[in-house]
RNA sequence: GAGCUUGUAGCUCAGUUGGUUAGAGCGCAUCGUUGACAUCGAUGAGGUCACAGGUUCAAGUCCUGUCAAGCUCACCA
């Protein structure tokens, strides 16, 4: 053995684990029946993007690895399930980012090629994220590797999707949505980020009013103008219509009261766009109001404001600001008003509230079910503040747009007949790779359908037309059919990912791996995405199969850097778990992350909190090479003995000396505390128990104590050593298994793996 | 505006269901080791457990309030 720790041998340890299987578990011949004997451990990874590698937050899926671990060598039967994202928006956002760098965008190609690219961008990354995954250690079963964009997995989507449409949980609608113009997507709200911003609120003559707006811009849109009902000041004109004057003209809106006016901000009064802001929308349904929409898609004002189409949002603001500065239409200006402004979460633009078609799945018959099995604990959430968050969330949530116009991920699955629909709008590259795009009764003169069908970008039909779940079925009701050119929202392939991965079948014959392993124990991710994904999985979970995906969602820390800071790229700070593994070796790194951290508290990854838990490592290590030594050294002298020493053969009876007696009763008690810390998830106490016996109790006391007779004390030395390597398997796999290859062997030990050897109980 | 979390040694934090003199790592001081240990060991300094009340035989741990910090959610133009 070297005087210290080589982690670089910790590539082989894995092979060997590899080669022996030893993750893999078997399932049974009658699954079912089996499962009700013994409930098998189950977690399914989140799966990470597969075209980025890992960061640090993941290497805090070694959680899920202590659990699995622990579960393997209680004698469960065990799976840990791996697989990768597609990650839609993210992806296409990269993708195109390096597409720019190339002198090119997403607009250069058709739909079909554009897939092809990204695809072939994302296999090739593939790997990176896999490999650094076994690097950390992950007991992961690679048999069943899993990505998301996989035929079987986009069968069971496009199954539930038909489902939930035939069930009427599924519908299109005109609906404000939160859109990205730079992105070219709508967002949900959980993809907005709100951040307070100083902008100027401008006072504007209206009619016979004047109101306060941020947006004078969107005024072209305007189809109202409201007032609190019960504020006296403007009661005698309610249910007017009023003439106000405009920048192209003068235009009629009418006067409604509403309740969501405050008397006391502004002037009391607001004007109306219910195509371009969300409260507005609101209130256009509440009282019937037209929407006219004044921006397009692209974020420019359109047509119908006259000199000002063609400008982009903020261009037009400042225009439309200096004409009626001009004009004498505006009172004053707020010049320090802070309000929330929503930006993309991806890109950071101005998110613009619009009114598009979408796809929408009605959420309350979901939720509902979902709540319930949380208030009832059938899913437990860990830690138990969690669940409160989560029940307000599903409280208040509201019909989830399910639709992204982006192309990197499951396209809809649903077909337009464009005989009858003249208002589709397509764009696609024609033979001389240029778009063009238009209503469809303009271009289906000028093109060929098969021309636009072949070169499609984009299909945009209004929401009341009729869809079909099947080519063919299109086909039989028209001549020129189109496929939605819409993907789904990742969540909602992702939400479907517990028993979609184990091989639930939409005809009711499932997989043994789903009559086995479903539902799955825990589901264990950072709290981050609480709402996004584990909402959504438990809300399809109990739809499609009647029970919940997971009993247990743990949610583990967020990982921040050494001085306690988010980690941002921006920043420069981000840390590379793969970098630590280099220096310090994958247990290192693992023991620093969860050991002494609270649950569901932040942890900072500091290179001092590294090294110290290498140290630790090296501990073990070299009391293990104390051991050895005087293994050796009893192994020239007594051969034939060797089994007196096995483990298996330890009697706690028959010690006689008071540190041999202390010590295992030390370790009994360390067995039983960390069981039980285990068993309730407190990982950082079980690590910080193991830490303080083996150091302090097992090294610096007792094999201190024995120096003086340690052939004597062999037998002591080597049961609690074993039983300490197993204790600490979870955490520290690898050194723990290296010690126990060179150790087993000449202790003639079974299993041959650490990695499969039952759990301790206390000493008989 | 609502909700959640945090406030314990110089720093970073543990302390799960209330129970003996409040702990760890790093740092600091003194000494000792280099035949298990990129060191390691021994000893020590250092905390009115944010503040004020309350429940209890007993509270860092439960309750109420105050102060401070952070996070999340929310439709105020």
């Amino acid at each position: 053995m070297d005087k210290a720790y080589q982690p670089a041998g910790e590539e082989k340890i894995y092979q060997l684990w590899e080669e022996h299987q030893a993750f893999t578990p078997t399932v049974p011949s009658s699954p079912s029946s089996a499962r009700r004997h013994r409930e098998p451990f189950v977690i399914i990874l989140p799966p990470p993007n597969a075209n980025d590698p890992l960061h640090a937050g993941h290497a805090l899926y070694t959680v899920e690895d202590i659990m699995v671990r622990f579960h393997r060598m209680l004698g469960d039967p065990t799976l840990w399930l791996p697989g990768t994202d597609h990650a839609g928006i993210e992806t296409q956002f990269v993708f195109e980012k390096y597409l720019q760098k190339e002198g090119k965008s997403r607009f250069d190609y058709d739909r079909s090629t554009l897939y092809q690219l990204i695809s072939d961008y994302v296999s090739e990354k593939q790997g990176i994220a896999i490999s650094q995954m076994k690097r950390l250690g992950f007991s992961l079963d690679w048999s069943r590797l899993k990505f998301t964009l996989d035929e079987d997995h986009t069968h069971r989507v496009y199954a539930v999707f038909r489902k939930m449409v035939e069930e009427g949980l599924v519908y299109r609608g005109e609906k404000i949505v939160n859109y990205c113009t730079r992105c070219g997507t709508a967002f949900s709200n959980l993809e907005v980020n709100y951040q307070e911003e100083v902008t100027k609120l401008y006072y504007l003559k209206y009619g016979p009013f004047t109101l306060a707006t941020t947006r004078p811009e969107t005024k072209f849109g305007d189809t109202a103008v409201a007032v609190n009902p019960k504020d006296p000041r403007y009661r005698q004109y309610v249910g007017q219509e009023i003439t106000v004057e405009g920048l192209i003209g003068p235009f009629n809106v009418k006067v409604i009261a509403d309740d969501m006016v405050d008397p006391k901000f502004g002037t009391g009064v607001v004007k109306i766009t219910p195509a371009h802001d969300p409260d507005d929308f609101e209130a256009g349904l509440r009282h019937g109001l037209p929407i006219k929409k004044v921006i397009g898609l692209d974020g420019r004002l359109n047509e119908l404001t006259g000199k000002y189409a063609g400008l982009k949002v903020a261009q037009a603001r400042e225009q439309v600001v200096a004409d009626m500065a001009q004009k004498g239409m505006i009172v004053k200006v707020d010049d320090n008003y802070v309000h929330r402004i929503g930006r993309c979460y991806r890109c950071n633009s101005v998110i613009e509230p619009m009114v598009t078609p979408q796809w929408f799945v009605k959420v309350d018959p979901l939720a509902r079910p979902a709540v319930k099995a949380v208030e009832e604990d059938r899913v437990k959430i860990f830690p138990k503040r969690f669940k409160k968050t989560f029940l307000t969330w599903m409280a208040n949530i509201k019909d989830w747009p399910i639709s992204r116009q982006i192309i990197w991920g499951h396209r809809i699955p649903a077909w337009y007949v464009l005989d009858g629909t003249p208002q589709a709008v397509v764009s696609f590259v024609d033979q001389d790779k240029q778009i063009q795009s238009g209503f469809w009764k303009d271009l289906k003169g000028k093109f060929s359908f098969d021309l636009i069908k072949s070169g499609l970008q984009s299909l945009t039909v209004p929401a009341d037309t009729k869809f079909y779940l099947s080519e063919n079925e299109a086909n039989e009701h028209g001549q020129y059919v189109l496929q939605e050119t819409d993907t789904f929202d990742t969540w909602f392939s992702s939400g479907q990912w517990p028993y979609s991965t184990l091989g639930w079948s939409p005809d009711g014959r499932h997989s043994p791996d789903f009559e086995y392993f479903y539902p799955t124990t825990v589901l264990d991710t950072m709290w981050d995405i609480l709402f996004f994904w584990v909402a959504r999985m438990i809300m399809m979970g109990i739809y499609v199969t009647g029970q919940v995906p997971f009993r247990v969602a743990h949610m583990h820390s967020r990982v921040l850097d050494g001085k306690g800071q988010k980690m941002s790229k921006s920043k420069g700070n981000v840390i590379n778990p793969i970098d630590i593994v280099n220096n310090y070796g994958a247990d290192a790194l693992r023991l620093a992350l969860v050991i002494g951290v609270a649950p569901g508290s932040d942890i900072a990854l500091s290179d001092d909190k590294v090294r110290s838990q290498r140290n630790f490592i090296n501990k073990i290590w070299n009391a293990s090479r104390f051991v050895l030594f005087h293994l050796d050294q009893f192994v020239v002298d007594n051969p034939q003995n060797i089994t007196s020493l096995s483990p298996a053969n330890f009697q706690k009876s028959q010690l006689k000396s008071k540190e041999d007696k202390e010590i295992i009763d030390k370790l009994d008690k360390l067995i039983c505390s960390v069981t039980k810390n285990f068993n309730s998830y407190h990982f950082g106490l079980a690590s910080e128990s193991l830490y303080q016996f083996f150091w302090h109790d097992f090294c610096d006391l007792y094999l201190e104590s024995v120096k003086s007779r340690s052939q004597e004390a062999l037998p002591v030395l080597v049961y609690v050593l074993i039983t300490s390597l197993k204790l600490l398997h979870p955490f520290a796999p690898y050194v723990t298994e290296t010690i126990y290859q060179i150790l087993g062997p000449k202790l003639n030990l079974e299993p041959l793996l650490l990695a499969k050897s039952p759990w301790p109980s206390p000493a008989p």
